[in-house]
DNA sequence: CCAAAAGTGTTAGTCGTACACCCATGT
DNA sequence: ACATGGGTGTACGACTAACACTTTTGG
């Protein structure tokens, strides 16, 4: 490989997150608003530049970390994008990540080094953002439907394990269909990636649920 | 994004092919001897650099052109490879591509610019290879089979139709199980992917078979 | 008419889907 | 005791898997 061949000579990667919540039913993902240029003031997915010593998915936690101020949260490859185009001042290849989080357990920053500002969109009514991160996320709705049941996807979402009607609600959110109560909690239980617990949640006036956790050993990767 | 920040300004994207035939019952994979350092005179998949200036898939293809003399095969993504190591002179990612062909009807070249000879080998009679292609191989043969019947990768198996003894056998080969006649046709046909044509294939002293062909709208992809 | 390989239909079991009643709790 | 929401079983239809005989051809 000739090191300096104008041909290939200008290239870098970027790793871009699409972090996706369920709010009350609806589904909305993470944007942040930006500091500098380009796309100076345009909301865009979480994410940036991959460094020279790190690993695709080491660089993508280092990006939340600094844009969101979240630690190690789980997300997987989905998808690569790579117009030439999409960013003007190199050749940059972006590598799409997805994640799922709780949105109430977690703090994120509102301004940062390089971002003014962080919110939750509906994913149906999501504006105008920087670079093609609207195809991104596009992209990135379609594949988290198709993986809830393969990856895992859910294991951010419910550390300390999940009553079947809570589960069942975020399936329903996130695929926007209805499952009748007892065939959802039989098909879940017999993909044996979750397990009971020997606890239950107890609500006001009502027969408590039980409890349960994803397996450790739950999902394959697909990518 | 600071276009010389040494934290990543040296790296590079590597777009490489695992391209599959079946010979005789046996899945094997086409290989070429580097005529080059680094690995000199080692086996490596078939691919390369991406150039600034090409998509992806683009740059795959023009790889298998100039390394092997095929022109515009069907090739499908599979997955990346971002080991930091994993070449010594620049930080490159790969992106592993995967492709089946019918080797009888191909001119693969065996000595190029940068080649010194090409081979199919048996996927389980697979010599060290260059770079981390072994890691890559061994995943594209797990893609492989999942791929089977979700997205186009037959489709350039048999341009002119095929009868089903003769696409049955390469799902054996490739899936190593054995079908029932019966049921394989009846699930390939249900599927909806594939048509009769109204012409058969014959053969001496048997019963001429049917010739079908896929549905160009065969099928979805899936990275 | 014989050998070789292609074509075809039926049955049993498994899986997914639809659906209604009982149970545990707090007030 | 009642209101609320959680837990459970059964019956039907759809798909999958097992299995053997008949058809067409060339020699």
């Amino acid at each position: 490989m000739e090191v300096n061949n104008p041909k290939y000579n200008n290239q870098g990667i970027h790793v871009i997150s699409t972090i996706f919540t369920i709010d009350k039913g609806v589904t909305k993902v993470l944007l942040i608003k930006r500091k500098n240029n380009p796309y100076k003031d345009y909301w865009a997915l979480v994410g940036g530049a991959l460094y020279n010593d790190e690993l695709l998915i080491d660089g993508m936690k280092r990006e939340i970390k600094e844009k969101i101020g979240i630690d190690n949260i789980y997300v997987e490859q989905f998808g690569l994008f790579d117009k030439i185009d999409r960013s003007l001042l190199k050749r940059m290849i972006a590598v799409g990540y997805i994640g799922i989080v709780d949105k109430d357990k977690l703090e994120i920053l509102k301004d940062t080094l390089k971002t003014s500002d962080s919110d939750w969109y509906p994913i149906d009514m999501i504006p105008t953002l920087a670079y093609d991160h609207n195809i991104i996320l596009n992209e990135a709705i379609d594949v988290l439907k198709k993986r809830l049941n393969e990856t895992d996807l859910l294991s951010n979402l419910y550390p300390n394990g999940f009553t079947m009607p809570e589960i069942q609600k975020i399936y329903e959110s996130i695929l926007d269909v209805k499952f009748d109560r007892r065939n959802f909690r039989k098909k879940l239980l017999s993909l044996d990636i979750i397990e009971e617990t020997n606890k239950v949640e107890k609500f006001d006036g009502n027969k408590p649920a039980k409890i349960y956790k994803f397996k450790d050993n739950k999902k394959k990767n697909v990518l």
